[in-house]
RNA sequence: GGAGAGGUGGCCGAGUGGCUUAAGGCGCACGCUUGGAAAGCGUGUUUACCUGAGAGGGUAACCCGGGUUCGAAUCCCGGUCUCUCCA
């Protein structure tokens, strides 16, 4: 979130790089700053009235080692007037900071400079395009019929075990999906990620630490009985490991990567885009996340862009990557990447990536600092991106790489796939 | 799931309800000492907020949340995590 601090600081320029959310933040944030000089008051009140009930109690405390009791004893009569005005004032500073935090949750993060104002989709800019553009003539099957007829994946049956949008990979698809994840992790390890394999359950406050609670809760799978939810994405527990923590400066950049599935309700997604791979409720995905000085982060970003590059190259698939305008970007982005692969067959562009540079926002919320030289912290810049999610690669490689007998794996991935072809059934 | 023990600063570790934000040690930083190094000596070494031009001053925090008390690291209740034993 926003601090009070670039509230105070910066009132009118976040205002207007929030417009680019078209969202008005005036209101709340003059209410804030209402309430946080409120706040400000009531503290030095509350201070002064603690020091006093201090200093007496020192005084108490002097008495009674020299045995002054009824001395003590009268002091302790004045004492019960600054007990009852602290704790009143006690309970006017946590109402105001419980307002200004709860205002402040629900102020998303300003878009940087460079975002443009668009309201949709429709606005992003495509910034770069792949020279492979793909060319189907009349083989132009959907994944969702490749998958069935090479029994690569089973919807049906996921949706017997468990329900729509879960489901069995199996076979030559199941070993795709593996030389993927293994592909996609030796990639980020040569990148200088270090892997990790994270719980795919997340409690509340790591919940709120990257942004997803209490915004999006209805969006995660939730275990009410134990409180936690079902990660969906690995940006949550990868990042939330420096939740509460102050770095070295010689350790920044620091890089994480981790293979996981993802979990999403998807609630409200019907209809045609969900078909075959296109939206499920599980999936996996191979994701990288930085923590990068505030100076260094849009460099850092550019090179999680390059990394994403570099895969779908590999991979040889036609692909764009846009920079999202300021309607379309998620709630905690300063500046966000998506980038798509083209799907001949479907003849639709589907996003495989999303790479973000959060600035400070999730930082604030996981309290994450670093600590420079001359001693004084600073609040890190958080990044992450998928790198990459899996099904709509699996959709792409399935429909852009096919031919007339089967389908032909890219020479970077069929090492990790142990397989250089699916071929059709005879 | 049951029984017990414990959670104190970067780390180890002491702590009797008041003189304890916290002894002592280690580590780290700076200085002195030295031909140089080690040892030794000295000084410093958490975070957040408020206030102040600054020096400084104030408040809060000893796993988390409540409570008792004029006053809580210390006493009481609840939670949580770790360890040991049992199932």
């Amino acid at each position: 979130m926003l601090t009070i601090q670039s509230l105070r600081d910066e009132k009118e320029r976040i205002i207007t790089a929030l417009q680019k959310r078209h969202f008005d933040a005036r209101e709340a944030i003059e209410a804030i700053l209402e309430w946080d000089s409120d706040r400000r008051k009531t503290q030095a009140a509350l201070d002064e009235t603690l020091a006093q009930s201090n200093a007496l109690s020192r005084e108490i405390g002097g008495l009674m080692r020299e045995g002054k009791k009824d001395e003590a004893e009268v002091i302790k009569s004045k004492t019960a007037a600054f007990k009852v005005q602290s704790t009143e004032l006690k309970e006017q500073m946590q109402a105001l900071e419980d307002q200004i935090h709860n205002a402040l949750c629900h102020i998303p993060n300003a878009p940087h400079g460079f975002v443009t104002a668009g309201r949709n989709a429709e606005d992003n800019i495509e910034i770069f395009r792949s020279g492979n553009a793909a060319t189907l003539d009349h083989h132009k099957k959907p994944h969702w019929e490749i998958a069935e007829e090479c029994q690569l994946i089973d919807f049906e049956l996921g949706a017997k075990v468990t329900g729509a949008g879960f489901p069995f990979y199996r076979g030559k698809g199941a070993k795709l999906q593996r030389g993927l994840i293994r592909y996609f992790l030796e990639r980020a390890d040569e990148g200088g990620y270090e892997e990790f394999i994270p719980p795919h359950m997340i409690n509340a406050e790591s919940g709120f630490g990257t942004g997803q609670l209490p915004d999006k809760e209805g969006q995660m799978y939730h275990m009410p009985e134990d409180e936690l939810y079902m990660i969906p994405t690995a940006e949550v527990p990868l990042t939330n490991i420096y939740r509460d923590v102050i770095v070295k400066e010689a350790d920044l950049p620091i890089k994480l990567c981790g293979y996981t599935p993802c979990f999403r309700r998807e609630a409200g997604s019907y209809g045609k885009d969900v078909r075959g791979l296109n939206r499920l409720h599980q999936f996996d995905k191979v994701e990288v996340v930085q923590l990068s000085k505030p100076e260094a982060s849009y460099d850092t970003l550019d090179s999680m862009v390059d990394h994403v590059k570099g895969l779908l190259e590999a991979l040889e698939l036609p692909y764009r990557i846009l920079r999202l305008c300021g309607g379309d970007m998620g709630f905690t982005a300063a500046m966000t990447y998506d980038f798509e692969v083209w799907s001949a067959a479907q003849e639709r562009w589907l996003e495989v990536s999303s790479v973000s540079n959060f600035e400070t926002y999730q930082a604030h919320r996981l309290k994450c600092r670093y600590k420079s030289a001359d001693g004084k912290s600073h609040w890190v810049h958080t990044l992450n991106g998928s790198a990459l999610a899996l099904p709509r690669i699996v959709a792409a490689l399935l429909e852009n790489h096919q031919d007339e007998t089967g389908i032909q794996i890219p020479e970077a991935l069929a090492p990790y796939c142990g397989f250089e072809r699916i071929d059709y059934p005879t």
